[in-house]
DNA sequence: CTATCATACCACTGGAATAGTAGGAATACA
DNA sequence: TGTATTCCTACTATTCCAGTGGTATGATAG
């Protein structure tokens, strides 16, 4: 039950963003370099983030993204739904996929829906600042993302 | 991040083996026929289960498989390890891929692992006579596996 | 004692998803 | 005109998931 890399690493760009000053527009590159991934990789999971209205870009020479909102409105949840999907463990509990018939009868259903809770319950109650202020504090001064 | 077949069917087969009578052995048709799965494919996540001593087997004509233990000695997160593999979110975390590079810079490990803590914590704190007994209350007495 | 049947057990395969790579077009600015 | 960037689309290698065919084993009926 793995997160993929598409979630990890957009969540670790919005993380290096948010650790930019505030409306400065920051290059893929920079961000690629610091978190040892290629630009191209992020290029394609930038979007994700973009189209969700969460980053905004400037195209061409000194361009790049910034987040739309203060670090503090970002929670982590939202974040990997919108670049995983859903993070329900079993696609019964997705909108779209609860017509499985076995529905009312199932011994199991009941478990996976606190699994379920207990999981996005978790990951709504952080957000981006929240990382950001205890990664500094453990980082102390010399902090790099 | 989705639960595989391997980990769903094998709760599933748990559960059903758990709440057949104590001792006797269930052939894999039987499970399979009550669960929906085919046989042929429960045949392949037996083996984890078995390996793991969590099962008894007895081939010939009349035999099949029963539990080792009482149903209330079995975590689900027990089963689910068992079946999966690992239920930790991010390699990272898994104790042989532990070797990350940037493990002390890492501005989403300390997220990660509180989201490890909680998956975890909540599937060790179920066992099968958890599940068997909060699915026969909700049956009634017409409840079928 | 032998044939037969029901069962557990083992090995293999096709297809989908993941994790990248790559080329190039559009845009902004100097 | 040149350069640095976002943006778009396609391609590939690898791993994982789901499922299938065939073999070994044990009980039992004749």
């Amino acid at each position: 039950m793995k997160i993929s890399t598409k979630g990890r690493y957009a969540l670790r760009v919005m993380v290096d963003l948010a650790s930019r000053e505030e409306g400065v527009y920051t290059p893929l590159r920079d961000v690629a370099e610091r978190q040892g991934v290629t630009v191209k990789y992020l290029e394609q999971i930038i979007p994700l983030l973009h189209r969700a209205g969460y980053l905004k870009s400037f195209r061409g020479n000194a361009g790049g993204y910034r987040l739309s909102k203060a670090p503090a409105n970002y929670t982590v949840g939202d974040i990997l739904r919108t670049a995983e999907g859903s993070l329900a463990p079993i696609a019964c509990l997705d909108a779209e996929e609860n017509d499985c018939e076995r529905r009312e009868i199932c011994c199991t259903l009941p478990f996976w829906t606190g699994l379920n809770k207990v999981i996005n319950d978790y990951v709504d109650g952080v957000t981006l600042a929240d990382l950001l202020e205890d990664w500094k504090a453990h980082s102390g001064d010399r902090y790099a993302i």
